[in-house]
This record gives structure tokens, C-alpha cells and sequence, in this order.
DNA sequence: AGGCGTCGGTGCGCTAGCGAACCAAAGGGT
DNA sequence: ACCCTTTGGTTCGCTAGCGCACCGACGCCT
């Protein structure tokens, strides 16, 4: 593999935008595109080929990657970000129903064929990840090989997701999503730290802010969690997994089902 | 167009279960695949391929097309029925978190490749349909023909539609997702009358019977509905429309988009 | 050190929706 | 004509979550 590394260093077109030199270095030096599950489950003549055309771009948080109706320019490959799928409602308040990080991608409307969808896309935790021309991504969905087969089953993991955004908003507390919520944090970026305010939260979830305040006392005092102006500590994980409503489960375990064996490899959704 | 009737004649087998002879006479002449938005939008050589294989089958309310987790056997294309895509919670509630019609197809799961889906698929309103094996269907997805376009347009608008479902779920009353469930019911029937109990309402939109009989006793006062027993008239579908959440028009229009350019006749979700 | 913005805690009144229990009217079957 | 089932109307008490308003604490900036 570690010739991809070469490919990788000589063709990737860097965004260096509000970074150091020296700390764009150890991000460079730490970033590759097989850090996404979707591209590290691709042939190597897959990757060989679509290696030479995908950017390493930084993901600020905040930035708005594809406004609702919009046409996609690029499909985005997460590898240490989190996007996140939002729906805007016509009297301005949003919720979020789906996340999306190194496990998937953006852009999933571009081979279904409606090129735009009804949601937002933006960063929802800063990090990198990878984008392709839109024209590429279709040009190698059509050509029907693996990559083909990898993305429709992300459409449908992806499809699990929502449905189960659908059902936790209608069934489930505040306090059970935001155990969801902090616990897919934790999949995608493998880590025990989250580094979020309570009125973040509160946007993505579609709550108040006071809503989530409740909520997270009540895990801090079940011990599950703490947390301290916008860093919050997972001290027992097993326990919010415990605390969370099914959809939290359902949706890992649909994932790694679809996308497990499509990889060698299939890091955040898998046990 | 009428030498697809012939085929049709010569080639499907009917399930008469349930059917007197003269009933099943009536239906059977009054019904053919091409009922179904998305076989209609198929090329001539795929219907001719596809057509032999397509089994007319009744639709008795009630039934349940596939069970959650497990493989399906048959995609479904309705065509007068409408069938019900359910999660059942683990307390055993449930809730609907899409519809289908004539517009679209029971077994996305099928061609995305996972095989099976967390949602169960029920008859909500009874009626006809076609049925294809599963192996049948996904032969022809491969071919990679105009089908596979069709169907993964329709998979977009199915995840809008979920999408909405989530959306509505959050923020809307009882009363304004009666309202959208009025709607997508009338435009699948294409009809002006709905046959379904307060009780089955509440069941599907995941509720309890008060709140759709306090909803619905609005909607008379209103003269937007009237209803009896079971039945109910719309008088006013305008004032419906007005009265519904945003989602409805969104999921319409999207629908409308991502079908219709690839059918002649987009019946129900166009203008 | 002082000042200000960010973050989170709290209290109050209100509404939507839940659960349970009960009731009345309409039909259908025998 | 009768009973019984289905349908839907109503009430009561309760909870989750909303909107608003206000406050304290922390920490960064100058």
C-alpha cells in the first residue's frame, strides 16, 4: 500500500486555507484517502484511478458544503470531519437527519440521478476529507464495478439512518438523542473527547438549548458524562449505549452489515 | 399500446384468492402493469422482457409484504393498492415512515444491495399490484438499462419522502400530518373519498386515537372533511392543502422531479 | 484589573400530546 | 327486535418540551 502514499503526495491538490505551515504539514503527513471506508473498500485499480483526481480539502466547521436544490459540485469523502445532513424548515429553524463521517460520503444524489436534494450539507465537526468532481464520481459509478456496489449500499445504510431519525424524533426524549447523538460523535471520530456547546447541540437536535441542558445534567450526574464550556468527556460509554433509545444500535449494526464486507476493514460501525 | 394487453393477458398469473369470478373478471380487465408509474416509464424492449414475469396479485389490507429483517422474495409494483413502510419499536409501536403507490415500488432493498431492510411493509389500503421475483428484478437492474435509472430515481424519492417523515415527526401537530396523510392518500387513489377508521389513522401515524379524533373533528368544523364511521369525504382538498405542513408540497414537487421526466404520464405527484 | 462575550443553569407559565377510563351512536348479524 | 361490535367523542390528570427571561461563572482580551 505504501505506494498509494506516493500517489497520493504527488497528485493531491492541497487547501492550505487557515493553516500554518507547519501545522498543514503534520496534517498532510497524517491524511490519506483510505481513511474513508467508502475508498478504502474500492479495487486497487479503483483507487488507482480515482486517486490521482481527489483533493484533500480542510473542512472548517460551520462551512456550508451543497445548499438544499443546489447542484452538488463535488462528492466529499470525510476522513476526520463530520458533516451533517440538515433539513431547513420554510420558518428558518433546522435539525439535522443524518450525519455523515469516514464511514460514508456526501453526494449520494449524484448517481441516484437527481443530481440536488432537499437538504443542506455542512460541517458539523472541522476536520479533512476528500472531494471529487461530481462528473467523476459519476463517470465511475457508470462504469458499474465495485465502487457501484459500495455506493448503493451506502444509499442504503444511509436510507437506515434517516429512518431512524424519523422514529426517534417522534418516539424518543431529549435525553435518549443526545446519547445517540454523542455516541455516533464518538464512532466517527474515534475519540472520548467531544468538543461542542450545548446551543450546538440544541441546533442539530432541533431542540432548545435549556432542552439540552437538562439532558446533559442528567447524564453528568449519572456519572455517564462531563463537560465544561464546550468540551464534553465520555467517562462510560457502555453506559450511554445503555441509556440511548434502539436507534442508536439499529443503525450500527445495519451499517456494519451493509458496508462490513464490502471492506477489509470497515473501522466505525462495526464492534 | 394494446399489444402490451395482450400480452399481459396471455402471460400474468392472476392470485385470485378471495375473488368471485365475475369480481376477478372486472379486476382482471380493468387492471395492467403499466398502471404503475415506474414500469410505465420503462423502455418498450425492458416492459416486453419484463412483462411475462409480472404476477397481478391481490392486495388484501391488512397483509404484510415483508417482515423487517427478513429477505424479500418479490419487489411489488402497486398499482390501486398502497402499502405502508413501518418501523415496529421495540415496545411494539409502530409507525409509518413511508407510503407507497402506484408512483413507486416495495423492495429498493433489493437492487441496493442489502436484501433486507429494519422496516416492515404492510397493505394500508386495500388493492392490486404486480409482483417480480427478486432474483428477476435485480437481473434487470444489472443489465443496467434504463430500469436502473428509473428505480435509483425513485430511491431519492423515497429518502425524501423518509426525510420528511423525520421532519414532520419533530415539528408538526397531529393535525397537520393528518392533513399530509390525507393528501398522499388521495393522490395515490386518485380519488376524493378514503376508506380508514380514526383507529387505523392513529396506528400509521404512530399516535393515539384521541388526537386523530380531535385532529379530524377540526378538519370537519372546518368543512374541510366530513366523515363517518370509516369513511371520509373530502370537500376541500385546496383548503387541505393549505392547512397541511410544508412536507407535503416538498415531497410533491420533489417527486414530481425526480419522476416524471422518465415516464410519459407521471400521474400522481405532478401538478 | 476591569470589561465583555460565551456558556450553561434556573424558574415560570403554557401547550401538545399521552394514558386511561368511560360513554353514545351506528350498524351488522342472528 | 335484539345484542354486540365497531367507531368515535369526551373528560381528567400528567409529562415533555417550548418560549421567555434572567442570572452566574468562566475566560479571553486589552
Amino acid at each position: 500500500m505504501s505506494n498509494i502514499g506516493t500517489i497520493v503526495k504527488s497528485n493531491i491538490q492541497h487547501q492550505t486555507n487557515g493553516l500554518s505551515p507547519f501545522k498543514f504539514l503534520t496534517e498532510y503527513e497524517t491524511h490519506h484517502p483510505l481513511q474513508n471506508n467508502l475508498l478504502l473498500a474500492l479495487s486497487d485499480e479503483e483507487i488507482n484511478r480515482l486517486m490521482p483526481n481527489l483533493e484533500l480539502v480542510e473542512m472548517p466547521f460551520g462551512k456550508v458544503l451543497h445548499e438544499s436544490g443546489e447542484r452538488l459540485k463535488y462528492a466529499y469523502f470525510p476522513t476526520t470531519s463530520i458533516l451533517s445532513l440538515h433539513y431547513v424548515l420554510v420558518e428558518g429553524t433546522t435539525s439535522e437527519i443524518a450525519a455523515v463521517g469516514n464511514e460514508g460520503m456526501l453526494g449520494v444524489s449524484l448517481y441516484m440521478g437527481g443530481d440536488t436534494t432537499t437538504s443542506r450539507a455542512i460541517v458539523r465537526s472541522a476536520g479533512f476529507g476528500y472531494r471529487l468532481k461530481s462528473q467523476l464520481l459519476k463517470n465511475e459509478f457508470n462504469r458499474g464495478g465495485s465502487f457501484l456496489h459500495v455506493l448503493l449500499r451506502y444509499s442504503q445504510a444511509l436510507m437506515t439512518q434517516v429512518t431512524q431519525t424519523a422514529i426517534c424524533n417522534k418516539h424518543h426524549t431529549i435525553e435518549q438523542q443526545l446519547c445517540r447523538y454523542l455516541l455516533v460523535s464518538l464512532d466517527r471520530l474515534q475519540t472520548y473527547s467531544l468538543n461542542m456547546t450545548q446551543e450546538l447541540i440544541s441546533n442539530i437536535l432541533g431542540v432548545r438549548r435549556e432542552g439540552v441542558t437538562s439532558a446533559a445534567g442528567k447524564l453528568q450526574r449519572a456519572e455517564l458524562i462531563r463537560y465544561n464550556r464546550g468540551q464534553i468527556e465520555i467517562i462510560d460509554r457502555e453506559g450511554l449505549e445503555k441509556y440511548a433509545c434502539e436507534c442508536y444500535m439499529v443503525v450500527k449494526h445495519e451499517c456494519g452489515r451493509l458496508l462490513s464486507n464490502t471492506s477489509i476493514n470497515t473501522a466505525p460501525n462495526s464492534k
